[in-house]
DNA sequence: CGTGTTTTTGAGCCGTGTCAACGATAGTGG
DNA sequence: CCACTATCGTTGACACGGCTCAAAAACACG
C-alpha cells in the first residue's frame, strides 16, 4: 500500500528529496491507525515511541488548562508529523486528537532513527519539518496576542488555506471542506465561541472570506491577507505563491 | 578565552554530554560580538549564515506587525542559541535585539554542521534545543490565548525564574536581576503597558512575586505557580525542581 | 541637578466574554 | 420516511477585562 504518499508530498513541499530519500523513506514499517472524530491519538504525558503521520483526514493539538478551557496549538493536516517531537522530547506537554475521522501511521522511534542515520539529508529534513512546526507556533502566539480577534482568524484562515492548497485538499472551485466548529477555531485563537462567531459573520460581510455549509471559501485574497498582515513565507513552502 | 562556557552549562542542563561531545563543542570557532540594549543582532527577513550563542545579557526575539506593534516570541538567556532555527530554515520571520547589554558568540552555519556531522549525539541535542525552543512557544501561545492576565503572567515568572536559576543567575537571596520592562513583557503577553503593571501590581498584593527595584522576586512558588498553572515539565531541564 | 526613561495611578471606553435562547443541520431509530 | 435528538451555528442583551488617554511619581544616568 501507498501509506507513504502524503508523507512524500509533504516532504517534497518543504524541501525536496533525491531519489535515494525518497526510496529511504518508503522504507519506514507505517502501521494505519483508524480514527474516530474526537479519538486520542496521545494524551498530555504520554511518552510515545513512535510518531505518526497523518494519512488523511485531520488532528488537532491542544492543552487543557486548569479551568478545563482548551488551547488548540496546532492543526494537522495530511503529510504532517504531529508528534515528530517526541524522537527527543519525550514528554507529552499536550494532547493529539482526531477532528474528523482519520487514519494515521505509526513510525516507530528506532525506525525513524535508522532513516535518518543512514541519511543526514533526511534527518536535516525531518529536523526542518519541526522548525517550521515552530515558525507557525510563533505566528500564533500572534494571532493570541497582539494580533486582534479579526487579524487572527484572518491569519489563521490564510494558513490554514494555504495548507490544504499544498497538499490538493481544495475542490475544483478553491472551496476547502474545513472540518473545524468554531468551538474549535475559539480554541485556536483564544476567542470565545460567540466572538468567532461574529468575527467571521465580519469577514463574511466583509466579502473577505466565508464558511458556507462546511466549505471555507476565500471571498478576496488580498482583502483578507491584508486583514491578517499574512506573510507566508513562514510556512517554507515551495511553491509559496497566492491563491 | 572560554566563550563556550554558557553553551556547554546549557547543553548539559538539557540532555547531557560525554567528554568526546564536550571536545567537540569546543572546537567551534566562536566570534564574540557585543550588543548594546536596543542592538539589533538580526531582523526580519534577514538569511544569517552563522547562529549566535548568548554569552552574556538578555535577548529578545519578535515580530513587528502591520500597525507597528510588537510580539515578542521569546526572551533569551545565556547559553541559549536563538537562531540555531536558521541552519534549516534559512529566512528569520522575527528580529532578534538585544535587551541589555549583551555579549554573543557567532558560529558559523558551516562549522556547527561539521560538529554535528562528527556527533550524531551533538546533533540531537541541538535539535533538542529547538524541540525545547518550539515547547515554549506552545506555553506562550496560552499565554496570549486562553490564559487571562494574571494566570498569564505568573506563567511567564515562573518559566523565566526557572530558566534563571538553571543557568545561576540568582542572586544568593533568590531575586533574579530583572532586566525587561514592564512594556517588554506586555509585548510578550500581548498586554498593554498599563495593564502589565495593574497585573504585577496584583502579583505583589497577593503576596505571589513582585519586582522590587528591578530584582524579580518569587514571593511565594506555590501560590505563582498555581494562578499560573505552571507545570515546569516542558522546559526539560535536568533538575525541574521546585525553587 | 537636569533630562529621559520607566513605573504608577485614575477615568472612561471598547472589545470580548457570558448567559440565554433559537435556528439550522445531520444522523438515528421507529 | 418521519419524528427525535444531538450538535453546531446564530443572535441579542449585558457584564467585565483589558485598552486608551493623560498625567504624575520614581528612577537612572551623565
Amino acid at each position: 500500500m501507498a501509506f507513504v504518499e502524503p508523507l512524500l508530498t509533504r516532504l517534497e513541499s518543504i524541501g525536496g528529496l533525491s531519489d535515494a530519500d525518497r526510496r529511504l523513506v518508503e522504507t519506514l514499517p507505517i502501521t494505519p491507525k483508524r480514527l474516530a472524530p474526537q479519538d486520542y491519538l496521545l494524551h498530555q504525558g504520554d511518552r510515545p515511541s513512535s510518531s505518526a503521520v497523518v494519512l488523511s483526514g485531520v488532528l488537532a493539538r491542544f492543552q487543557e488548562l486548569p479551568d478545563g478551557d482548551r488551547q488548540v496549538v496546532s492543526f494537522n493536516l495530511p503529510g504532517e508529523i504531529p508528534d515528530l517531537h517526541s524522537l527527543f522530547i519525550r514528554r507529552m506537554d499536550h494532547s493529539l486528537v482526531a477532528i474528523t475521522e482519520a487514519v494515521v501511521g505509526l513510525m516507530p522511534h528506532d525506525d525513524i532513527q535508522r532513516v535518518m542515520e543512514t541519511s543526514p539529508t533526511l534527518m536535516k529534513l525531518f529536523w526542518r519539518e519541526t522548525l517550521i512546526d515552530a515558525a507557525v507556533f510563533r505566528q500564533w502566539i500572534a494571532n493570541n496576542g497582539r494580533r486582534g480577534a479579526l487579524s487572527g482568524t484572518a491569519h489563521l484562515l490564510c494558513e490554514l488555506m494555504l495548507r490544504a492548497r499544498a497538499i490538493g485538499a481544495l475542490r475544483p472551485d478553491g472551496g476547502w471542506p474545513m472540518p473545524l466548529t468554531q468551538q474549535q477555531l475559539g480554541d485556536a485563537l483564544g476567542l470565545s465561541l460567540v466572538h468567532i462567531n461574529r468575527t467571521l459573520k465580519a469577514l463574511r460581510e466583509d466579502n473577505a472570506a466565508a464558511i458556507e455549509r462546511g466549505v471555507l471559501r476565500v471571498l478576496d485574497w488580498d482583502k483578507l491577507s491584508k486583514i491578517a498582515g499574512f506573510d507566508p513565507a513562514y510556512l517554507h513552502l515551495k511553491q509559496a505563491a497566492v491563491a
